[in-house]
DNA sequence: TGTACACTAGCCAGAAATAGGGGGGGAGGG
DNA sequence: CCCTCCCCCCCTATTTCTGGCTAGTGTACA
């Protein structure tokens, strides 16, 4: 298995476009021997991007019903780093309950194990196996590839960005020091007058740093600028 | 080597301090038979935190010189999400050569391996291998070990932060649906106005949530709620 | 069948942020 | 040498946000 893996691997390496990424996709599945495979990424602004051997019948209803706000594996991703089993997120809720059995009648599989991956720049993509068979069984795959599950995620996303990177110039900006100083002790809520104390500047000093941080982010506001540089990973509070 | 290497995950997960951390990345150094290994927090604003196999002179001379503003290895960090040879950067400025020269004489070496590891909140981690070879030698081993540094880079971190938030525990909050609604878009830049129309409520309601979601958040003003929410993966932009 | 909480709506005064404009100094790269 | 970018300071007018009140409906849960 442990060659498999590793030859898995170049063959995503050496994908080049989508459709090659997405073949590989279902080689996982059969690799592995489960119900489906997804790669998607969740940006938050970027256009929805997703590789998945589910039916597009799912993936409509899921869209459609905007069941990525209520779906646990969906909102967990943004708190964890280690790959984690489904059977471990909070199903209480009535929403929730619910979609996991809209997700078995949608032939998704009453398992489940994602693996969150971040890269610079607020990518954050997600990259989920899922089957039907038992807790312990799944446990018990689970732990055993849990290592290749971290390698296949991390390649996949590699090979994604790569991919998209090639097709379009993308533009990046950087703040200067002052200017994430600012934004990140906003975002830490003090008002402007604490800032420009904390910083050693006179207020109006600030002002400028906030002014040009928010136009080189595009930003409406201050409140949109510390968001958007916290989502580019330019600042964390 | 690869029994090996599962061996040695399997004891960095098991460590339960700083120490026991401390004393793996000592055994990495010998298991892989060079200069030295560091793992390190490059949070931006956080408490600074390194492990790492150098002597002392060296760490001090590089904090206290505030190396890392101008070290490529560090810089380039932010915008890499694949482990990079250190040969691959840009050491072509002044600066950076001279800082170059004076690591390989603090005993560093003249080869170096980078892992950079993003977790949730905008955590920032470097894993970091280095070793006095040939250039040719280095890129075997860093092509041979590529996986394996991976692995360890995201082991180290995971546990990592299972000591760190071991030691501090966390207050959870959740957000009605129009509250983490009203700071979403707030924090896609509309100013109360839009968001009230957008939400098809009244203005005043909708400072009701933003005030509620304040109040829960224990945060100062919109801009924090936000920033908070963002951190605590209640709202994405 | 309360109790809690989410959701809705309004008013007012004061504090804070934004939108424009103006100025200057210094360090680094082409 | 010029050009760019970062750094620092000041003004005024307008818009927006915050903090302090009151008060009704509906739903979920114990």
């Amino acid at each position: 298995m442990h060659d498999q893996m590793e030859a898995f691997l170049d063959r995503v390496e050496q994908c080049n476009t989508f459709e090659d990424l997405y073949f590989q996709i279902g080689a996982l599945r059969d690799l592995f021997q489960i119900n489906h495979v997804v790669y998607h990424s969740v940006n938050r602004q970027g256009d929805p991007f997703a590789l998945a051997t589910y039916g597009a019948e799912w993936a409509n209803y899921y869209e459609k019903e905007e069941l990525y706000k209520i779906d646990p594996v969906v909102l967990s991703a943004f708190e964890r780093f280690h790959p984690y089993n489904w059977k471990n997120l909070s199903w209480d809720k009535k929403h929730a309950r619910r979609m996991l059995l809209d997700a078995i009648d949608g032939g998704v599989g009453n398992q489940g194990v994602s693996v969150p991956i971040r890269g610079p720049h607020g990518e954050f993509s997600l990259f989920s196996l899922s089957h039907s068979c038992t807790d312990e069984v799944w446990a018990r795959f689970v732990a055993n590839y849990m290592s290749d599950l971290l390698l296949v995620g991390h390649f996949l996303h590699q090979t994604a960005r790569r991919i998209e990177h090639s097709s379009k110039e993308q533009e990046f900006v950087s703040l200067s020091p002052r200017e994430s100083d600012a934004l990140r002790l906003l975002g830490g809520g003090l008002n402007r007058g604490r800032v420009a104390e904390k910083l050693s500047i006179s207020e109006h000093t600030l002002r400028v740093y906030i002014e040009s941080a928010r136009f080189k982010l595009r930003a409406a506001n201050t409140t949109h600028a510390v968001a958007k540089a916290m989502s580019q990973g330019l600042i964390a509070i």
